[in-house]
DNA sequence: ATGCGTCTTCGCAATGATTGAGAACAAATA
DNA sequence: TATTTGTTCTCAATCATTGCGAAGACGCAT
């Protein structure tokens, strides 16, 4: 997604209000790779903002998933997350710590067999066990 | 997953009962290849067996998944799904009409630049337009 | 066939994530 | 500063799923 100076102006631009409580989540979101859910975010944002609500939250992610500024992505752990990264790529996601990191991939394999599906996005998940949980023996 | 019969007996095996309600979810799993909700597969049984209710549905389907006849499967359609097919395979998923179709690929990709990570399992969901809503122009 | 112990079913409440609605509020502009 | 219009917040509602416990039924031993 773009800085958050960007976001201002874009915000303006099409005609929505830039709000203490929007700025926050556009600093919050940039450059943020953890791939946190609607609820992770508003934990942080309350410390910084105390009194923001879950549901600017919700909305203001919803409105910058619309305008293309990030992705919604859903990796099977129950709640819907959000990735300011829209760059074409899959992740993987610790079944022990429940880190979802970038994975990037040469060539997504194409559909074979499956005739006349008209494929407009492809997204893969992989599971598994992250180097720092590995790593530690405990 | 295996047959009702061969389920009945691996069921009797584990210390479990044979009732009605399995036999006839057994009955309703076998070679479907619809990828059915807890609540489609509801709706079905419920026709059948007038008093089914959802709660044994979803026992019985996190019962099968435990023993590793059928997987739950994530599409991102908002709800969990159940496949008998426990091959190793992937998912297209019609944006259109909510199809979710089986998918082989020859390679999974193997994970690149994320080292360390230990890969226990990939699942691919592709999103499109299957053939059926694309060949029709309505 | 009957009895009994254990496992199951079912209804209902509870949970967790997300969305809807509307009153109170604040950003932008003149 | 006043006005307009979009925003925030609270609270209720929804949807999918799970927890709980009383009532019921399977299956084995008589
Ligand atoms: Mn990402
Ligand atoms: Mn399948
Ligand atoms: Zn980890
Ligand atoms: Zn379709």
């Amino acid at each position: 997604m773009r800085s958050p100076e960007e976001l201002t102006v874009a915000f303006r631009a099409a005609g929505l209000k830039v709000t203490p409580q929007r700025q926050l989540l556009f600093r919050l979101l940039h450059n943020n790779s953890t791939h946190p859910t609607a609820d992770s975010l508003f934990g942080v944002a309350s410390g910084l903002m105390p009194g923001i609500s879950l549901r600017t939250v919700y909305q203001t992610l919803t409105e910058l998933a619309q305008m293309g500024e990030i992705q919604s992505i859903e990796v099977g752990t129950g709640s819907q997350r959000f990735d300011p990264n829209v760059s074409d790529h899959h992740h993987a996601v610790c079944d022990e710590c429940g880190a979802v990191h970038d994975v990037y991939v040469k060539r997504t394999p194409e559909l074979a067999g499956l005739h006349g599906f008209a494929v407009t996005d492809a997204h893969i998940v992989y599971r598994g066990v992250c180097a720092d949980c590995a790593g530690d023996a405990r």
